[in-house]
DNA sequence: ATGGTCACG
DNA sequence: ACGTACGTGACCATT
């Protein structure tokens, strides 16, 4: 039996992968941000190929460097080619890491291709004689080495598809012997490696030519024999490009390597290297078929025993741990009109569940609930809380918060589900909520089957197995303070205020209603008569119509199904026509009146008088918060006909007033803070107006000269832009003017602001060099475009990065302050009820007011210590409309 | 379900 | 040359 030797090119393969998988690129990363397409896609050819051939000896030949031979022989050689993506060069190591895990044998030789090295490779096994060889590549060149005792098999798409050529297949497929493949390209030149061969000749007359001379030489030795005058004319003129192509086609045979066969013998895998290697690149369908065992235990779902808690039962709860696992499942996602439809605990020995929430009322399991020493480790504190609030139980000692530690691990994996969550972090034994409820219409809570309180026991245990290793991992980030000081107090915090509410007077809502009720329908006649007929106004479509086809407006911009006509737009077309101004004006009202009138109107809750938004606390990618059912961070403001809306929101009783705070100008001050810029620093500490200090030092205005409200708009649209991460495109587009004019006031800003220039660029490499960027507080914030080739992503994760910890610090330091806050109001009747952003508002009795005008900006001033100090603005009023 | 629009910081 | 300002949620029309 000939020893089995198998030689694959590690480059041609790698980018077959890469491009194979290149639609899906955005689904193979790891928990780090790498991509790991092409890794994977060459594990898959792997696996395939060493149990197809079981080789004795094997080798993966890579390419060391841009220059070789070749391009000393020639300079175009590949030249113009585009660089490598970032996405795949960033894997290049981690596929030799791999190989060598596999127990394959990895080489690069200095001015040599992947080719050549295999080249010399099959020459050493054909010489010693006793060798079958097997040749895996992406590039068909190589066939060229096909023998009797070497085949080459070519990846087709998908890269595990392999095409073998044979000496024979080579024949039938080119028409020529394997020899003669580098004659053909020595005529027909190649395109891909950019290098020419003689001038009209491609496939058809290459093929012809060697099939009756056998080889180049043999072309010019009998050049009497050829026909066609201009094939002989080009023939001729470009010898030596024919010459010289077929040089560069030719794989070298001779290289110099400093190893033989012998250093080859294929041992198979390291095995425990391996499975780490596929842990880090999280393969999980590899690492099953590697270790089934360690698979059984997690990654099938599979029984856990518990008991159905029923009144019988419920005293053994009292022999439970110190700390348990507690899950309260609901019916509705919003918490606070939802129903409690069932209940999971115990610890890791002992899960009970039940769907009787009565059950909870027993004396046994409020004691276990209420106790601060028995520790409670649940998904989604906030909720858990409220949820058992509107049982009169006062939910304490939660401990491990999954949702709140995997989105502080990961602001992405923040889902509401937790078998969505526990996946993320390699644990499967849960099933989503979709898969055990069904979703849509056909969602239902199987509340008298088994199937229920098992989902709920394998929820809890999803809970009580990860939180070792997400504590580690938070501790790695160095986010413990994050988790701990910061985000599960705020959750008790949040909760409070949600349940507080804000009181909202229905009767003036529709009374506002009423009169826009009025206005709507006047403008609705004054469009329908401008437009000469009667359409939907709020299509988009069908106003597009109206304005561009039947008036025929110009287009000022389109959007992917049609016209834009984005208030932008229309506000460009109002002075040509006075339908645009009622349009404009209809949309206004329409919007005020659907949103918040009608939408309001439908969340008060009827029992208080009072509307309980949601604070999603594990939602947004910077670490701010968000609210819903309703939004209470976007009640109008910025024109006085919206703001009127806020007259509705009034104290819960009389003789209290709105208070509201907000800290001017943060965001600015976090950046001038952050980057250490001085110049920026001192216009802070002067306690000048930044904007018009910007528009003194970008403008190069004397410290006597005025202002103007126009540059000093202008000089606010940078500070703006560079707080979002700055382009000239970006800052032109939303400033009206040219993009050049937007690049100097740049340029300027730079100059005048050297440690924000700085700041921009230490910061975007910090993104590149780690994945991701952090807030003051350690949040942290993965970009995983940051170094991708595709501009637009690219870009995109620039900004981001820029933004990131400029917005995160902002939305950490408003969170210290509510923490400080709730401990400073303990034995106050004063309540914090909303947060939008850089905002907190509050209900305050009259007899508090003086104190509470102290307190509230005596504490948000000293959230944290900044290089600057932070200002806070205070307002307040009958309602929070007056709060201004 | 998705896209357009518009409300907020 | 590429084609964007950062972060959200609700409503409506359309598919």
């Amino acid at each position: 039996m000939p020893k089995k030797l198998l030689l694959i090119d590690g480059n041609s393969i790698a980018f077959k992968a890469f491009f194979a998988l290149y639609q899906s690129l955005d689904r193979f990363t790891n928990s780090e941000g790498l991509h790991t397409s092409a890794i994977y896609g060459f594990n898959r050819m792997l696996d395939k190929v060493l149990a197809a051939e079981q080789p004795d000896e094997a080798l993966v030949a890579f390419d060391a460097g841009k220059t070789t031979f070749r391009t000393e022989k020639y300079d175009g050689y590949k030249g113009g080619r585009s660089k490598t993506p970032n996405e795949l060069s960033e894997q290049m190591p981690f596929i030799r890491e791999l190989v060598e895990d596999r127990g394959i044998k990895t080489y690069e030789l200095a001015n040599y291709e992947a080719d050549d090295i295999i080249g010399t490779l099959t020459k050493e096994a054909e010489d010693t004689g006793d060798y079958a060889v097997t040749v895996i590549t992406g590039d068909r060149d190589l066939t060229q080495l096909t023998s009797k005792m070497t085949t080459v098999q070519v990846s087709k798409k998908g890269v595990t598809e392999l095409e073998t050529y044979t000496p024979d297949y080579v024949l039938e497929k080119l028409g020529v012997r394997p020899d003669q493949i580098v004659e053909i390209k020595g005529l027909k030149g190649d395109t891909s490696d950019n290098y020419p061969g003689v001038t009209k000749v491609g496939d058809k007359t290459a093929q012809k030519l060697i099939q009756q001379f056998g080889s180049i030489a043999g072309i010019y030795d009998h050049f009497d024999d050829v026909s066609g005058n201009k094939l002989r004319e080009n023939l001729l003129a470009d010898r030596d490009k024919a010459e010289l192509a077929r040089e560069l086609a030719t794989i070298n045979r001779q290289a110099p390597l400093t190893i033989s066969l012998a250093d080859c013998k294929y041992t198979g895998p390291d095995t425990p290297k391996l499975i780490d290697f596929y842990e880090r690149m999280d393969f999980k369908s590899f690492l099953a078929a590697m270790d089934p065992e360690a698979v059984n235990d997690q990654d099938v779902y599979s029984e856990i025993k518990f008991q159905q808690l029923t009144a019988k039962n419920i005293s053994e709860l009292a022999s439970l741990d110190s700390e348990i696992e507690l899950q309260i499942e609901l019916d509705d996602e919003n918490y606070h009109t939802a129903q409690i439809v069932g209940l999971a605990l115990g610890d890791k020995d002992h899960w009970y569940a039940t769907n009787d929430a009565e059950l909870l009322h027993n004396e046994v399991v409020v004691k276990i609930l209420e106790t601060a020493d028995v520790k409670k480790n649940v998904f989604d504190a906030k909720k858990t809380y409220v949820a058992l609030n509107n049982l009169g139980i006062k939910l304490a000692g939660v401990n491990f918060d999954l949702l709140l530690a995997s989105y502080l691990l990961n602001p992405a994996n923040n889902s509401n589900d937790v078998a969505v969550v526990a996946r993320e972090h390699e644990y499967q034994n849960v099933k989503t909520d979709e898969e055990v409820y069904g979703k849509g219409a056909k969602r239902s809570i199987p509340v008298d089957q088994p199937v229920f309180l098992e989902h709920l026991v394998h929820k809890i245990a999803a809970i009580s197995n990860l939180k070792v290793d997400l504590f580690a991992d938070l501790d790695k980030h160095n986010q413990t303070d994050l988790y701990w000081k910061m985000e599960l107090p705020m959750a008790l915090v949040l909760a409070r205020m949600e349940i507080a509410g804000i009181t909202v007077k229905a009767s003036r809502l529709e009374e506002m209603g009423s009169k826009l009720k009025e206005r709507m329908a006047e403008l609705e006649v004054e469009i329908y008569r401008q437009a000469g007929e009667e359409f939907n106004i709020g299509s988009p479509k069908q106003l597009g119509h109206i304005l561009f086809d039947k008036l025929k407006l110009p287009v000022i911009k389109k959007t992917k199904t049609g016209y834009s006509t984005a208030v932008d737009v229309l506000e460009k077309l109002a002075p040509d026509a006075p339908i645009v101004q009622s349009v404009l004006d209809y949309r206004q009202v329409s919007k005020l009146l659907s949103t918040y009138i009608t939408g309001l109107l439908k969340v008060i809750n009827p029992a208080d008088g009072k509307i309980h938004t949601r604070y999603l606390q594990t939602l947004t990618a910077t670490g701010r918060l968000s609210s819903v059912d309703p939004n209470l961070q976007n009640i109008p403001i910025r024109s006085e006909e919206g703001k009127q809306i806020r007259s509705a929101f009034v104290p819960s009783q009389s003789e209290e007033v709105i208070f509201s705070s907000d800290y001017s100008q943060i965001e600015l001050r976090v950046l001038a803070s952050i980057s250490g810029d001085q110049n920026m620093q001192e216009a802070f500490r002067e306690g000048e107006d930044i904007h018009a200090a910007t528009a003194r030092r970008i403008f190069g205005l004397d410290s006597n000269e005025q202002v103007t409200p126009e540059l000093r708009r202008q000089a606010k649209a940078v500070n703006f832009g560079i707080v979002y991460g700055i382009s000239d495109y970006g800052l032109a587009q939303n400033t009206g003017i040219t993009r050049k004019q937007a690049k100097q006031f740049i340029d300027r800003y730079f100059e005048e602001y050297p440690g924000v220039k700085q700041y921009v660029s230490e910061i975007v490499d910090f993104a590149k060099d780690h994945g991701y960027v952090e807030t003051l507080e350690k949040r942290r914030r993965y970009l995983p475009d940051i170094n991708s080739s595709n501009f637009n992503r690219r870009s995109f994760a620039e900004r981001t990065a820029m933004n990131t910890p400029i917005q995160g610090s902002a939305a950490d330091i408003i969170k210290k302050a509510m923490i400080k806050m709730d401990k400073a109001l303990e034995g106050y009747q004063t309540k914090m009820l909303l947060q939008v952003h850089d905002e907190l508002i509050f209900e305050v009795p009259l007899s508090e007011l003086d104190e509470i005008k102290k307190i509230v900006p005596q504490i948000m001033d000293s959230a944290v210590k900044l290089a600057i100090p932070l200002k806070v603005e205070s307002h307040y009023g009958k309602t929070w409309y007056d709060a201004k």
